[in-house]
DNA sequence: TTTAATGCAAACGATTTGCAGCGAA
DNA sequence: TTCGCTGCAAATCGTTTGCATTAAA
């Protein structure tokens, strides 16, 4: 079943319809895994149609996060826009980021996978997105920021 | 050394200033170890003086967040506050989420402490927030939208 | 036909910024 | 005496909403 028709059966038992807009917006959703902003969407489209209305789009995304068939990815912060993904297939996100310097590890721990997936188990979780955001201070950082006072922490 | 002593040292090293206003906030948000909004704090500080500057409290913030005295912690939607936590002490925050009804299960599960751990000290990083955010979709949300179309998937 | 959906423009709400006066160092 | 900081008001920017019109079902 592509996306497109299981967005239309989602719809069809809300009493909600099909339009041509919201297909074109599910068909550029999917179109790649990557993740996607709401004006990453409205320029896309608009390339090929000018008419398309920039709020078209953002009602269409709480409907797809209630179809299941996208997240909100971002840790937003400040006036930046938000970041979702489409859920064709598991994501992992793992890294560690440092609070001053901004310093981003990504890393992947096989553990953390099974872990996850026992606790989805446990629950009978269906996972689609697993994020494990670890934040704290680099080495180096701490050198400069923290000296030796670390003890008082 | 107090977190006003703390962000006074930081402010130095950056030839900035300890102000009245500085101390306040920092006095407020190391009241307590609950989480906070920037209009917690102006509400909170307006109750002792009513001339305390809203935006006096967006320009504490990221040299706050740059002393690693703070941090962002929640997955903003919409046009949600961003929430804030002060740093005295280690927070986890692991939870899984549906993403259809919202249901949110909170866990506690000491491997993935100890597997936390073991990643940041491989690096070398202080931690100071651990987040697990596992999405997906629950048993009950399951049978109501995806049915016998799980295959699909 | 009925009534949900669309585009546009205006409204919102959180955050940022320009500015003139103030006050740490 | 500097020049970073403050409160205020205005500006930004992402997101939401009212409305007249259009188009699914």
């Amino acid at each position: 079943m592509t996306p497109v028709e299981r967005f239309k059966k989602y719809l069809a038992k809300q009493n909600l319809r099909m339009t041509v807009e919201r297909r074109k917006v599910v068909e550029e959703i999917f179109s790649t895994a990557e993740h996607f902003t709401v004006s990453d969407l409205v320029q896309r489209m608009q390339a090929n149609d000018s008419s398309m209305g920039r709020s078209t789009v953002y009602r269409v995304i709480p409907l797809l996060l209630k179809a299941g068939m996208i997240f909100e990815v971002s840790v937003r912060g400040g006036r930046e826009e938000q970041v979702y993904e489409n859920t064709s297939g598991i994501r992992h996100h793992a890294h560690m980021t440092c609070e001053v310097c901004g310093e981003v590890i990504e890393f992947n721990d096989s553990e953390i996978h099974e872990i996850q997936e026992k606790i989805a188990t446990r629950y009978g979780y269906k996972l689609k997105l697993h994020i494990m955001d670890l934040r704290g201070i680099c080495p180096s950082c701490q050198e400069q920021i923290i000296s030796r006072e670390v003890s008082a922490w």
